[in-house]
DNA sequence: CTAGGTGCAAAGTATTTGCAACGCT
DNA sequence: AGCGTTGCAAATACTTTGCACCTAG
């Protein structure tokens, strides 16, 4: 590691009140340099290649410190169990990141076409799924 | 249930080349009336108070039927397990409803712009997900 | 009749939690 | 020294599966 990105470490830290610990500072040198989006098992293989003592709560709880302090995000923010969409107009969802509230939005009031189309690269869109993350009325006191 | 939503019910199991039975038409019925973004153990709830006897196993049997049929949609279509985003950079992703792969874009190319607003209804806006779901190159054979 | 559907219980995966020992600050 | 953090194991949550019985076509 060189020694800006171990000034970096420690500001998030700072930042999130939380302590510098080896652990904390490998999962989060590991997330930085991995691409895409690997889930937590993942993460633990990479990490017990470097600390092979590691549990996986422990690579599960820096997952959510980091999450909750934004240093990384979530691809998906209702994963948690299987939802079942029953509104079967063209609608997209405003999710409170606070309360976790998911509310719909017409499609056409976002301002956001769907039409089907190529891309570049060559992938056929068909169907878009916009969630739209902030702060619902009642969390923005 | 009126005449027609009998008929619709069973439009929609020809389509999708399953059986007319009972456990699946109310558990239909319940989606149908059903508001928001239900999980299957509310469904199974509600689906319990017409059938006493019904399982959960069959309420997930027929969610997954529905789903795959186009009846009824999911949600998110990655809730299977958190994953953490890695990109720090804003962009959307490319999901393959055929192979589930994802691929990130750049939120420029797509042509959605991702500014904070207030939007009506009072929803403070701050983040976008998008998810274009569609065929990749590989599966459009 | 018979292939597909159901209910039950057990298994499988994903994640969280309680707690004693440990290490930042 | 004191409190947050860790590792372990057990607990919990969610979902799937195997199988015997049942039912629509």
């Amino acid at each position: 590691m060189t020694k800006s990105e171990a000034n970096e470490f420690r500001s998030v830290c700072e930042r999130a009140g939380v302590a510098v610990t080896h652990q904390r500072q490998v999962i989060y040198e590991t997330l930085r340099a991995m691409h895409g989006h690997p889930s937590p098992e993942e993460i633990y293989e990479r990490v017990k290649a470097r600390i092979p003592s590691v549990s996986l709560a422990t690579v599960y709880k820096n997952i959510h410190l980091f999450i909750e302090s934004s240093v990384f995000s979530e691809v998906s923010l209702h994963h948690g169990s299987l939802r079942v969409e029953t509104n079967a107009k063209p609608h997209y969802h405003l999710v409170c990141t606070s309360c976790k509230s998911i509310t719909d939005i017409d499609a056409a009031e976002l301002g956001f076409a769907s039409k089907e189309r190529k891309l570049r690269g060559g992938f056929l869109a068909q169907r878009y799924s916009v969630d739209v993350l902030g702060l619902c009325v009642n969390c923005q006191k």
